[in-house]
DNA sequence: TATAATGTTAGACT
DNA sequence: AAGTCTAACATTAT
């Protein structure tokens, strides 16, 4: 579910309310994520974001790493809670409301894999197809952090790497390896605004339209961070609030719709066992 | 009931 | 050998 924008989102928003918070309790609530240890009786020190990657910095060189996935969100739920007693692992038929609670009343939680308790509040993991991922590690064993397209994007080092790639571009920019937090929705829009075809070998771009995509792809993700992110159907913000970025959309989910540049019919086609949606007459 | 859903990755293939 | 492709992970919504 969460590209660059929401994890973006999520990172700024945790950062009002981690930094200097005791960890006193961690609940886990699905075994997929494993044990967790070594945290309690620490402290956080600073959040940062990684391509898609939550970091929490905790005090004696420990860092973990949230990774949330195609379903993961993240939810703060002010003041002391028994987590435990509001917790719900599965639907049953149970409506969400767009807090992640469900129905009214004493909140509780659908999907609940993960809690961390703080004095100021708890931080709930909620993640209907248990994808997600928290691991904790030294310092230094984080990876480098390889190009992120926030603040800019060297257009040459892209048809550089491009050279010799023959896979589709739109397979190229969502290669974490590469660039780091192009997902799904924000690469049809990136190469929609580029007004580049996404089943075009990544070798076969000229220069000029490697500069295009650098700076779409740096335009979209800004636009979209300062919209808080796009909400289709489930993203969330750390407070429950949806953004609004899917005002913006100009191709993604717009299967059969009339594409505004052109009046053109959008288009979507499969590419690596994903949906792409795209303006063939835009995007030649 | 079949299909698709905002992600990654191990293993197979080229 | 490095690049590319596919299936798999788990669960729901349409």
């Amino acid at each position: 579910m969460p590209e660059l924008p929401e994890v973006e989102t999520l990172c700024r928003q945790l950062k009002s309310v981690l930094p200097g918070e005791e960890i006193l309790r961690i609940e886990i609530l699905d075994a997929r994520l494993g044990k967790i240890e070594g945290l309690v009786g620490r402290r956080v020190e600073a959040v940062k974001r990684r391509g898609k990657f939550l970091q929490i910095c905790i005090s004696g060189g420990l860092t973990a790493e949230l990774h949330l996935r195609m379903s993961g969100r993240l939810f703060w739920q002010k003041g002391g809670v028994p987590l435990l007693s509001r917790v719900r692992s599965s639907k049953k038929g149970e409506p969400l409301n767009g807090s992640g609670r469900i129905g009214s009343g004493p909140p509780f939680f659908a999907y609940s894999r993960l809690g961390i308790v703080f004095p100021a509040g708890t931080l709930i993991l909620i993640d209907p197809r248990r994808f997600a991922t928290f691991t904790v590690q030294p310092v230094e064993s984080t990876p480098a952090l390889v190009e992120d397209p926030l603040g800019g994007l060297s257009a040459r080092r892209l048809r550089e790497i491009a050279r010799t790639r023959r896979l589709p571009v739109k397979s190229f920019l969502m290669d974490q390896r590469l660039i780091a937090g192009i997902g799904n929705i924000y690469a049809c829009e990136i190469l929609f605004a580029a007004g580049i075809d996404p089943r075009r070998p990544s070798s076969g771009l000229s220069p000029a339209e490697w500069r295009k995509v650098a700076k779409m792809s740096v335009a979209i993700l800004e636009r979209a961070v300062a919209c808080r992110g796009t909400t289709v159907s489930d993203w969330r913000d750390l407070f429950g609030c949806g953004g609004t970025n899917q005002d913006h959309l100009a191709v993604y989910a717009r299967h059969g719709e009339i594409c505004r540049r052109c009046g053109g019919r959008i288009e979507r086609i499969t590419q690596g066992g994903r949906g792409t949606w795209f303006c063939p007459s835009c995007q030649p």
